[in-house]
DNA sequence: AGGACGGTAGTTTTT
DNA sequence: CTACCGTCCT
């Protein structure tokens, strides 16, 4: 076939692979896309299997998106039977349809981490465990953690005070969840994952359904989606998935990479493909990144080439401090796009945590630029976009507790805490969920709850619970944003929005933003909207900019691709991150993390650090990064700030003269030279056969000191035997004085 | 019911 | 140093 010829051998090869199971690693940039939209195409067009028995899972809407839009490009065929989503939306598919099976009802509620939160907060107060001791996000982390792993409550292995609270807890959630007919992202799966196992019939039915399975990101997979997935294919036993184990950024989310040789060992007679041509970057860049990752252990190597050509060095900058990085960075990427035509579009600053880009931003409007933030506030998370959402949710589910109370008295109607506490109260006595509660106070006097509280809060409850009533009577009828609209202008949210301060109108235009969503569903009902809303996030929503920088954490670079990339803060305890320095495999999950950055980059590559950054307090003295002593020291290129400083060299070091590192880092890469004095002899900071003690390697002899071009390196051989060749001035190296016998 | 105050924590965040 | 949360006070 014609479009095959695009394709490379493995590729050719993964794409054509005979049944059963295969497992493509695919290196970044190597066209793992292209061979699962071609494997698509392929099965449909040569081997003639009808799209509906097939399934394509990925982790985000906007990967599914991609894919299904380039499988339409390939094949002719009609793919609406085709099932082809998040594993959130498959599963939440499924759920609804064997709803039978399940403890809450088709019609549930998808709670986020804000409901969550809220429910986990709810439980603790019941449980008279005070927030205080134990923070509600660390509770919920915890039992997040246990489902991610498909645990009881009482699976906990250890029973610390803490442990029996989060299981006491977790009890209480679980219950919570299914009270108010609703399930948070972890059930998603973990009831998917159960009902497949335990459940023949149901199983044999989507078994025997899906005769081709195809997974994207598989690195990224959790317990309960390898083993959904597992059940899945059970039957036909065609399980095509695509990862990279050096990509798997969210172990803290339950991904575990080890899906991986898991895979190879539980399905016998895997085909392994290996994508090793890379399409996206220089070698210079492949070169680092190589010299990055192959310090991790367990994993498939991969030796990822590419066609393109050497391309430039890859830069490297030491700041002062984090605002000099900073300003450099700016600069340097406007230089970019002034002299070298890189459009600002294909620049991205990439750092370790959102706090980051602070500095950054600062620069950029000092310099009047235009630049684009992701993911910062989100848009969902709003609080006036929460609250009319759960206006929708309440109306479509009034078992949903958490919704109620959040708009019950949202804008003010006079229902105070008390007032709601003695609802819920009475609703848990009576186990009955509040919202039904309300629903028949609306009746008046004649319903069976009026006499539960004074005469003057019943009422206003009633008041409420007449309008919920309306609303839920016509929820069928109308179209979203017809009901949207009809409830805002009941609770005037408009005139709630916008007192008179600024943000009051952007409120109300996030609000208006949510209406312009609504208007896109054109069926009366809520169903599709509320799914929708519950399982898109809104990283899809950035918009393209072609005409700004971009500013992103490393973990929302991933996917992407920049003409040019900076790595912003190099330093430890950024990158890696001070919270992964005591655990190893932590440690690693870093340095994919940095492996991820650096392969985003097509032709330019800039990493940069700083001798000081800002900490909480004051100013803190940084070390470089563990990651940038790996690099070898031929593959990088030094930068000087070629502009003028923008502030003034007031910073003077009043304690003692600066050590022969500091002077070397000045001379090679600051900005402002040692001040009118002489140009230093080249130092040799580190003679033949010194002993010296390397932070990661251990003790070792120099072998070699040597300064080619700007830069010391120096060669040690270590006691285990290994040799290494650093760049003298970055790397973690201290000379260990000689025993004076 | 809203503002002022104090305490405390302060990664990453596909769904 | 902030930013956010909870509490207390008005």
């Amino acid at each position: 076939m014609s479009h095959y010829s695009s394709l490379n051998p493995q590729q050719i090869e993964a794409v054509t692979a005979e049944n059963g199971p295969v497992l493509v690693l695919a290196g970044p940039g190597s066209g793992k896309t292209r061979v699962l939209t071609h494997r698509v195409a392929y099965l449909i067009g040569e081997k003639h299997v009808q799209p509906y028995q097939i399934l394509t899972v990925t982790f985000t809407n906007k990967a599914a998106r991609e894919i299904e839009k380039r499988v339409r490009g390939l094949v002719e065929t009609d793919l609406s039977g085709m099932m082809m989503g998040t594993f959130h939306s498959v599963c939440a598919r499924i759920l609804r349809r064997e709803a039978d099976y399940l403890p809450v009802s088709s019609n549930f509620v998808i709670f986020d981490t804000d409901d969550q939160e809220r429910v986990v907060k709810l439980c603790m107060a019941d449980l008279n465990l005070d927030p205080k001791i134990y923070r509600p996000g660390g509770i919920l982390n915890s039992i997040s953690g246990l489902k991610n792993d498909m645990r009881q409550p009482d699976d906990l292995q250890s029973k610390s005070p803490r442990d029996k609270a989060v299981q006491r807890v977790f009890q209480r959630y679980q219950e919570t969840l299914v009270k108010n007919n609703a399930v948070d992202f972890d059930d998603l799966l973990i009831y998917t994952a159960r009902l497949l196992e335990e459940n023949q019939l149901v199983r044999e039915k989507y078994a025997h359904r899906f005769q081709h399975i195809l997974v994207d990101e598989f690195q990224d997979t959790n317990v309960p989606q390898y083993r959904l997935l597992r059940q899945l294919a059970s039957i036909h036993g065609n399980i095509f998935v695509v990862g990279d184990e050096d990509q798997s950024i969210y172990r803290w989310r339950g991904a575990d990479y080890h899906n991986v040789e898991r895979f190879q060992q539980d399905y016998s007679g895997t085909t392994k493909i290996l994508l090793e041509q890379n399409y996206r970057s220089t070698q210079f860049v492949l070169d680092v990144a190589r010299a990055v990752i192959d310090r991790n252990l367990h994993r498939t190597r991969k030796a990822l080439f590419t066609e393109r050509g050497d391309g430039e060095r890859v830069h490297l900058f030491v700041g002062r401090d984090d605002r000099q990085e900073a300003e450099f960075i700016c600069r340097t990427a406007i230089k970019l796009r002034d002299t070298k035509r890189v459009p600002a579009g294909e620049i991205a600053i990439m750092y370790r945590t959102n706090a980051q880009s602070r500095q950054l931003e600062e620069q950029f409007i000092k310099l009047k630029e235009k630049y684009r933030l992701v993911g910062a506030l989100r848009f969902y998370g709003r609080r006036e976009v929460k609250d009319v959402i759960s206006y929708l949710r309440l109306v479509h589910n009034p078992a949903d507790s958490i919704s109620l109370e959040r708009v019950i008295n949202v804008p003010q109607r006079k229902i105070g805490d008390k007032t709601v506490a003695d609802l819920l109260g009475y609703a848990a006595s009576i186990d009955q969920p509040a919202g039904s509660i309300l629903l028949s106070l609306a009746d008046g006097e004649t319903s069976p709850h009026w006499q539960f509280m004074p005469r003057a809060a019943v009422t206003r409850l009633a008041d409420f619970g007449s309008r919920l009533r309306e609303w839920v009577s016509v929820k069928n009828e109308m179209k979203a944003v017809d009901l949207l609209s009809k409830i805002l202008e009941e609770i005037h949210f408009q005139d709630y929005c916008q007192d008179e301060s600024e943000e009051g109108l952007d409120r109300w235009e996030n609000v208006e933003e949510v209406l312009r969503l609504a208007a896109e569903y054109e069926e009366p009902g809520l169903d599709a909207f509320l799914e929708n809303l519950a399982l898109v996030g809104d990283q899809d929503t950035l918009p393209e900019s072609p005409d700004a920088v971009t500013l992103l954490t490393l973990h929302a670079a991933k996917g992407l691709e920049f003409g040019a990339v900076f790595i912003y803060g190099l330093d430890e305890k950024v990158l890696p991150h001070s919270r992964a320095l005591d655990d190893p495999e932590e440690l690693e999950e870093e340095r994919r993390l940095f492996y991820v950055g650096i392969t985003r980059a097509k032709d330019l590559l800039y990493l940069t650090r700083a001798e000081s950054r800002l900490g909480y307090g004051g100013v803190d003295y940084t070390d470089p990064s563990r990651f940038l002593a790996d690099i070898p020291a031929n593959l990088l290129q030094p930068e000087k700030a070629t502009f003028p400083t923008a502030y003034s060299d007031n910073k003077q070091r009043s304690w003692g003269s600066p050590t022969w590192r500091e002077q070397q880092d000045e001379m090679l890469w600051t900005s402002t030279p040692a001040k009118s004095a002489p140009p230093p002899p080249p130092p040799e900071p580190y003679p033949v056969n010194t002993r010296v003690r390397h932070l990661t390697y251990g003790d070792g002899w120099v072998e070699q000191c040597g300064v080619d071009g700007s830069d010391a390196t120096v060669t040690v051989v270590f006691d285990d035997g290994t040799k290494k060749k650093f760049l003298a001035s970055i790397a973690p190296l201290t000379i260990i004085p000689r025993k004076t016998g």
